[in-house]
Formats: C-alpha cells, sequence, structure tokens
DNA sequence: ACAGATTGATTAAACGTTTCATCAAGCTAG
DNA sequence: CTAGCTTGATGAAACGTTTAATCAATCTGT
C-alpha cells in the first residue's frame, strides 16, 4: 500500500544531478554527458521508474490517446456488430505501433464530445457519419484531428478513409448475374445519402444496367446491418417470387439473412445464393462459407491510424482522401444457375 | 487552430471571482453563494469550458482510466474470439454508467505492465491468469486494484468473479446424456490448472460419473478456443468411431466445429449434436442455433466493474469472490438420440 | 456592544513533468 | 592572457487543476 510513486525528483537525488537532467536523458534532449547518462539510468532501474504520463500530458497538452466514436450506432451496435470489433481491433493495432492507445467510445455521441475535450484527445476517428448532422458538426468544432472512416463527404478539406464501395456493389452483383441469375434481391442498411449502403446499392443498379436487367424496386430490402436485421428480413426474401440470389450489402446481415433462411427451411445455396460485403473474419465459418466482397478491414484500421498521424505531426497529411481496393472471395454461399 | 484551450483562470477573470471559487463550483466542494454559482456557471457556458481532465489527474493521481488485460492471448486473440469482444462491451457498460473509461490494451503483457503504471491506471481487469506465473506477479506488484476474470486463483485476498464452470460443465453433458447420448466427446481449450476449461472438463467428467459412463481420454479434443481451433477439430472428431455428440467448452470453438464438420458434409444435429458454453450473441444465428450452457457476460462485465469500483473507493469490497450462475439454453445443435 | 461563530471568498502550495534561460568550467585562437 | 565558444549541468517557470490555510465580513447571543 505505500502509494508514494517514485518521482523524477527521486531519481536524481539517487543519481546525485539535478531533475533536468533526468528529464534529459529520458527524452534524449539537450547535452548530456555519456557518464551521467549512465549514473541516471542506474538510477532508474534501481528505483524502477517510469514517468507520470498525467504530468507529460498536463505539459504537453497531448494525451497519446485516440477515441473512435460510432456517431450514429445506438447502444450495443458495438457488441453486435463484429466489422466494428475487426475495424477496432484494426484501428488499435495501428495506434499501438505508434504509441497511441484507443479509447473505447461507446455508442453515446452526447458523451463523447466532452471526452475529446477533456481528456485532451489527440486525435478521434469516425466511423460512419452523415453529412449535415449535428453530430458531424460538433464533431468538427472539436478542432482536433480527425479521420472519417465509411463516409462519403463532401468537403474536400477532411481526411477520409474508404473503400471501393461502389465498385464493390457493382462486382458482387456481378458475380451473381454471371452465375447466371436475373433475378436478384438487395439486402441493404438503411440507404442514407453518402452512406456506404448507398453507394453499394448504386454499384447493384450499375451492374444490373449493365447487364441489362430492369431493376426492381420491390427487391430492395432495407434491414438494419446485424444478425438480427438479416435474420428478419428473411421472411421478406422468401416471399419475393422468382428471386434466385440476394446480394447483401454487409456480411453480418449476410450471415444473420441466411440464418433466417435455414430456421424456414430454405438452404443456401441451393435454394437461394448469398452473396456479401465485408469479409468478416466470420464469414468463412458461416455455412455454407459465404461468398463476399471482400474489403481489407486491417489495412482500413492501419491507414486510418496513419492519417490521423500525419495530422497529428504535421498538421497535415500528404493526402485526405484514401480509397482502398475491394476483391471478390468466392466461396460457397453462391451457385451458378443451372 | 486556436489552440489556446479555455482554462479554469479564464473562468475566473470572466466571472470576476478566484480560480479557487470556480473550482469549487465545479466540484460542488466548499462554500460558495448561489449568486456567485449562477454567475461562475454563466462563465462556463459562455466560454465553452470544460475542465482539463489531464491537470486532474496529475493532481488527483488518479486517471478514471482502466484497462482490461488479457495475458495469455496471442495477438489476434482479442479480435478472433468473440467472447473477448462480447466481455469487454460489457466491462465499457459497466464502467461508462461509473464514469470511468476503458483502455483497450492489446495482447502483449509486457506492454500492459508499463501502461499500469504510466497512465495511473485507476484498476485493472484481468481475464483468464494462470496461477505462479510472472505475469501474475507483475499484476499484484503493481499494487492496483484489480479483478480477476475466468481465473481460478487460490490466494482468498484476490478480487475473482467467475460463473459456475464445474457446475455448468456438467449441466451440459448432463443435457446429452438426458438426450440418450452414451458417447460424448469433449472439445475443450487448453487444461490449464485452475483454468476455465478445466473446470468444465472437470463437470464433464463428473456427469459421466454420474451417468456411470466410463471416461475415456481419447474422447477428450484440446484445441484453441477460436473458430478455426473448432473448425480444424472437426477432423480429428470426425474420425472417433460411435461418437453421437460433442460438447464444447466454448460457443466459438463449437460454432468452427460445425462449420469444419459441414465441411465434412457431416450435419449437425443429424449425424453428431453439439453443445456449447458461453451463448455467445453469435450463437443464435448459427446453423442450426447453438444449444449453450449460457453465462450472463453483461452481468459478467458489471460485476467486474462494481468490484473494481469497491476496491478504488473503500480500498476494499464487501466480497471477494463473486460466482455468477449458468443456465442451459437449448437450441438446436442437439438432438435426442432414438 | 462585543467575543465568538459562521459564511463566503481568496492565496498559495502542490501534483510530476518539460524546457528555456542561465551558468561554471574548460577550450581555442589571436 | 583574455575574449569568446563549447560542453555539461542547473534553476525556475509553466502546464491546469485541487485544497488546506487564511482572511474579511457578517451574524449570533448575551
Amino acid at each position: 500500500m505505500s502509494d508514494m510513486r517514485v518521482t523524477i525528483k527521486d531519481v536524481a537525488r539517487c543519481a546525485g544531478v539535478s531533475i533536468a537532467t533526468v528529464s534529459n536523458v529520458l527524452n534524449g534532449t539537450g547535452r548530456v554527458s555519456a557518464d551521467t547518462i549512465s549514473l541516471v539510468q542506474r538510477a532508474i532501474k534501481a528505483l524502477d521508474f517510469s514517468p507520470s504520463q498525467a504530468a507529460r500530458n498536463l505539459k504537453a497538452k497531448k494525451s497519446r490517446l485516440i477515441a473512435v466514436i460510432v456517431p450514429f450506432a445506438g447502444r450495443g451496435v458495438l457488441h453486435e456488430n463484429p466489422f466494428y470489433w475487426e475495424l477496432v481491433t484494426a484501428i488499435e493495432a495501428g495506434a499501438r505501433s505508434y504509441q497511441l492507445h484507443v479509447l473505447l467510445v461507446g455508442a453515446e455521441p452526447e458523451e463523447s464530445f466532452s471526452f475529446v475535450k477533456e481528456r485532451h484527445l489527440d486525435g478521434v476517428i469516425v466511423i460512419g457519419a452523415s453529412e449535415g448532422t449535428e453530430a458531424l458538426a460538433r464533431i468538427l468544432q472539436l478542432n482536433v484531428p480527425t479521420v472519417f472512416l465509411d463516409s462519403y463527404l463532401s468537403d474536400a478539406a477532411l481526411y477520409q478513409v474508404l473503400v471501393d464501395d461502389e465498385w464493390g456493389g457493382c462486382e458482387g452483383t456481378k458475380h451473381l448475374i454471371g452465375l447466371g441469375h436475373r433475378s436478384i434481391a438487395l439486402l441493404t442498411g438503411e440507404l442514407r445519402p453518402r452512406g456506404v449502403h448507398e453507394a453499394r446499392y448504386i454499384g447493384y443498379r450499375k451492374a444490373l444496367d449493365e447487364a441489362g436487367i430492369g431493376y426492381r424496386p420491390n427487391l430492395v430490402i432495407e434491414a438494419p446491418p446485424s444478425m438480427e436485421g438479416g435474420s428478419s428480413a428473411a421472411a421478406r426474401i422468401a416471399e419475393l417470387i422468382g428471386v434466385t440470389a440476394v446480394f447483401a450489402t454487409s456480411d453480418v446481415a449476410a450471415i444473420g439473412l441466411m440464418s433466417g433462411l435455414g430456421e424456414r427451411g430454405i438452404a443456401v445455396p441451393r435454394d437461394l445464393s448469398v452473396v456479401g460485403f465485408d469479409d468478416l473474419h466470420l464469414g468463412r465459418f458461416a455455412s455454407p462459407p459465404l461468398t463476399t466482397v471482400a474489403q481489407d478491414i486491417g489495412g482500413k484500421g492501419r491507414e486510418a491510424v496513419r492519417l490521423l498521424l500525419a495530422q497529428m505531426e504535421n498538421g497535415r497529411a500528404p493526402s485526405r482522401l484514401e480509397r482502398l481496393k475491394v476483391e471478390m472471395k468466392v466461396r460457397r454461399s453462391a451457385r451458378r444457375l443451372e
């Protein structure tokens, strides 16, 4: 219970030098002789000293802490949508390599904002912001390095990283078309303007167009991108007559859908082909393993951190918009239509 | 880019009082008249002031930050094992209600320790520690409020929360026995002494014993508790002749197993019944939906935070060992043997 | 009307760093 | 021999709070 922290002062006394010197060897700043360095280092070891981040933070007005915000998510989404886990862990891994730590900021946007100021957060990564919203405005007001993930914001001054959603939506649909499907339903999250789901939806329409297949709005089913969402969409999809395939704009919905279909005795891909989007780790273990438009979630996380860091250090980053590639991963949830 | 933070000093000047007064209204400490209070509050609003956590942390030697450590996990486990994710989000939710924040501490234990000191962490929650290890010793050395989850540590002075693993293992196995199965394999994580898997394994043996079924060591398959682990165990399980059911000590392994079995054309529950443990959110959407021994993951997280907080505030908590109940959730991955 | 209690506010030290300005001492060059 | 430079180290202020000690002024009861 000895609660006295060992401080830089103790080290100084123990090494017989001033605290300034200790600080200098700690940070490699200033001039300090080799002898003194080893002297101080010995003292540090002996006392098992480690500098107080709190004090450093205060002095530097930095925290080496970043936060991930998912503004438009209700409580529980982070927990229910594996895509977010994968993304957040990717961000965490990226941050770690720069000695940054990630603060888990839950769903409530209201709270998040005060955090950022109070905790001196060095940066925030925002997933799925929507243009013109109050939340977005407040984030920008914070005047803190920010990177937006998975949203299409028109302000060119903003740092954004996203994947080729439209192209991916197109590819996924084309894959089904290539397998002989003509009547393809779309299972999508809310079609918010400038959101990823909309982009993938546009790709879907484009593929249809190019193949000369007429677009039928009643084949578009909106459901939350979650297991539950996908699962409960199964009912609506089941009653779509003539449909032989579904393109889902998220893996989690696709997997939920397959589960829901299973409940109804509809087998994938025998009765219905399914293609997802994201390439969640999970998808490989779905039954059947999910054919999907793969995005590099890890790369997305790393890229976000890189952009954030560039802003933090230079006040700007070389490129403001990073667009990553996607690619088809063919597994077994979509079959050729005879 | 105006980088000057507005500080308590600015508020004081703006309200025409001393900074001590501002601090007092901020914290509700000391004596301050109603008039002054509203005066100060107006100033706070006007300047959009929020106090610097960094400064507070320094003064208070507190950080309102806790960390979750998973000591024996290699990199990637957090990301691959949904159980951890659910637990961490539960902890986060619990922490939030006490204005605590959760630092995501990745897999490397070496790093974690320095974090705790440097960042003045107020507490740590350790998942799956092993007795007698270097890591455990170092954690205890930190002399910081700590709660252990999912480990059976003999030191009665430690705060631990766990579920009735042995009982659950017994119940899960009994469920299969009740369905007429006699030849039941066990798919388990590493049987580390005093680990949860071992406890569940003991329950398994107990159920066998009580039913007068001989224990056959070759029916016990060890595999990492992950999708991959379960999936690749499928091969080994498939060649176990005469086995009609598998009890898996984790849902994630069970789901991986079902996936692996599917690859081999072995249908669950037609050819093989499977029971899991944990009740992951995912399990409801597996095909078939997973019958499992359910633990209250959210409750576990909340309880851990509660115990941590009790230590932080009183230096001790009413009870040192919290053992939560588990219950069978019968879904469709295990069938009656005719 | 006065000692003492109460109320409301202030001053200043402390928390553990970093960093700028200063300084002593040993060199070099003219 | 001294002016000026270099090297290595130090003193002290600052970062933005909290809080104990102090103080002035008003309020009691007698």
